[in-house]
DNA sequence: TAATATTTTTAGACTAGTCTAAAAATATTT
DNA sequence: AAATATTTTTAGACTAGTCTAAAAATATTA
C-alpha cells in the first residue's frame, strides 16, 4: 500500500507530464508539492526503487506504466467525489476540491466504483474534467479558450484552466458556468478584454484573465 | 489539527471507558491500537499536553470535555459513513466498517452535516448503533442480550456486540437482522443453547455465542 | 510485611518525510 | 572554452510514531 505522500507525489509528477512534455524535473516537483527539491529527490529515488517511475541522476523522471495507472485511479476518485459533493450534496463548484484532496486517499476499488455507479456514471466532473473510467481510459475533447475563439463564433463553456475557487467563484458571479453558450462580440486592441453575449442574456465585458481561463466546446 | 493516529488514539480510549468505568490502563489502550505499551506511553504524554486527556503517572488516563467531543465526532463521522454506504451504494453491514474507518479521518464539518441531511439524519447505523448528533448527544436505548431473555419473551434484533465481518455474515445466513422479531423458545441446561423462533418463520437454535452477541429491544 | 509478579515508564534506536547547507553536475553567458 | 549561474544531489539533522530492553512503580501473594 503506499502512503498518501507517495500517491499525491504521483499525482503531481503525473500533472507535470499532462502539461509540460517528456520528463518532469525535481524543481517543477517540488513547486507544486510545496516542499524543497532535496526532499523531491529523496522521494524520487523512493518512488524508483517502488517502479513508479523511472528516473535517471540530474535527467528528471518519467511516470512508468503502473504510476500512469496510479495518477489516473487517484484522478478519478477525486473527480468522483468531486461530482458526489456536487450532485448530491449540494457543494458548489468552488468548494469541492479541497474535500477531493482528501477523499481520493480512501482505499477501496469497490467503493469508488459502486460511487461511480450511484451518480450514473458521470463523464465529467462539476469543473468539466473527464472523468477516467474503470479502465483508466480518460476521453479528451477538443477545447478552446475564450480568448482563442473570433469574434462570432460560437461555444459552450466546457472547462476551466484556473481551479482556484476565488476564480471559480467570480465565474459564477457572471453567468459564467458550465453549459452556458456564449458569442464573441468584439474584443478590445488596448487591453485585450472581450465583449461577449451569454445565451439568453446580454453583453458582457470580460477581462483577458478570464478568457485565458475559460474553456470552450465550439458549436455552430 | 490532529493526526490520523492521535484521533484513533482518542477513539480507543472513549471506547474503553465506556464500557470500563473510569479511567484507562496503558495496556488496555496498547491492545485496541495493535501496538506496544511503551508507544502508547509516548502518545498518552503528547495527548496530555494537548488537553485531550488527563493523565497521572502509573494512573490510567481519562479524556478531558474536549478530548470526549472529539471521540464522539469521529463516531459520529464513522457512523454516518457506515450509513452511507448501506443505505446509498448497497454495501451489506459487514463490509461497512473499514472503509469507514478511513473516511471517518476526513476533515469537514460542513461534509459530514451535509452528509446527514442527505441520508435523511438517521439516527442509528446498519449495526444498530446510535448516531451521535450534530451537537454530539447519543441517544441510548436499553437493549438486552438475547441470552439474558428468559422463555416466552419477545424482542427486537436492534444492535450487535461483536461487529466482526464473519459474526455478522453468520447473523444474515441466519435471517438474524436488524429489525427482525424474535421470541426464546427454550433454553438447553447443557450447553445454554437456545431455541428461538424468528418472526414470521420456524423455530431454530443458536449457540449461546450467538446469543450473548445479538441485542435485543424488548417488546410486549 | 516481605517476596514475587505485573504493569508502566524510560532510554535509546529505527523509519518516513522533511529541512538547511554545502557539494556536484549541468546549463548559460561571455 | 572558460567563467558564471542554475539545478540537482548529498550530508547531516529534526519530528512523529514506533520498537526492544531495562528500570521503576504498583499489585498480588505468601
Ligand atoms: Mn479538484
Ligand atoms: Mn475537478
Ligand atoms: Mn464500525
Ligand atoms: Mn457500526
Amino acid at each position: 500500500m503506499y502512503s498518501f505522500t507517495e500517491e499525491n507525489y504521483i499525482k503531481a509528477i503525473y500533472k507535470l507530464q499532462e502539461k509540460s512534455g517528456i520528463s518532469v524535473n525535481t524543481n517543477a516537483i517540488a513547486e507544486i508539492m510545496q516542499t524543497k527539491a532535496a526532499s523531491v529527490t529523496d522521494m524520487i529515488k523512493k518512488l524508483s526503487e517502488k517502479k513508479l517511475l523511472s528516473y535517471a541522476k540530474y535527467k528528471g523522471v518519467e511516470l512508468t506504466e503502473t504510476g500512469r495507472k496510479m495518477a489516473l485511479e487517484m484522478i478519478r476518485k477525486h473527480r468522483l467525489w468531486e461530482t458526489f459533493l456536487y450532485d448530491k450534496l449540494n457543494f458548489s463548484w468552488d468548494e469541492v476540491h479541497d474535500i477531493a484532496e482528501q477523499l481520493e486517499h480512501i482505499k477501496s476499488t469497490k467503493l469508488i466504483d459502486c460511487l461511480d455507479e450511484f451518480l450514473g456514471f458521470p463523464e465529467n466532473d462539476p469543473h468539466g474534467d473527464p472523468i477516467p473510467g474503470k479502465n483508466g481510459l480518460i476521453q479528451r475533447i477538443e477545447l478552446y479558450k475564450v480568448s482563442e475563439l473570433g469574434i462570432g463564433e460560437f461555444g459552450v463553456i466546457s472547462g476551466v484552466v484556473n481551479h482556484s475557487s476565488l476564480f471559480l467563484q467570480h465565474l459564477e458571479k457572471n453567468q459564467l458556468v458550465l453549459g452556458k453558450g456564449i458569442e464573441i462580440v468584439s474584443k478590445s486592441d488596448f487591453d485585450q478584454s472581450l465583449r461577449i453575449k451569454i445565451e439568453g442574456g446580454i453583453p458582457i465585458m470580460i477581462s483577458n484573465e478570464v478568457a485565458r481561463n475559460v474553456l470552450l466546446k465550439k458549436s455552430r
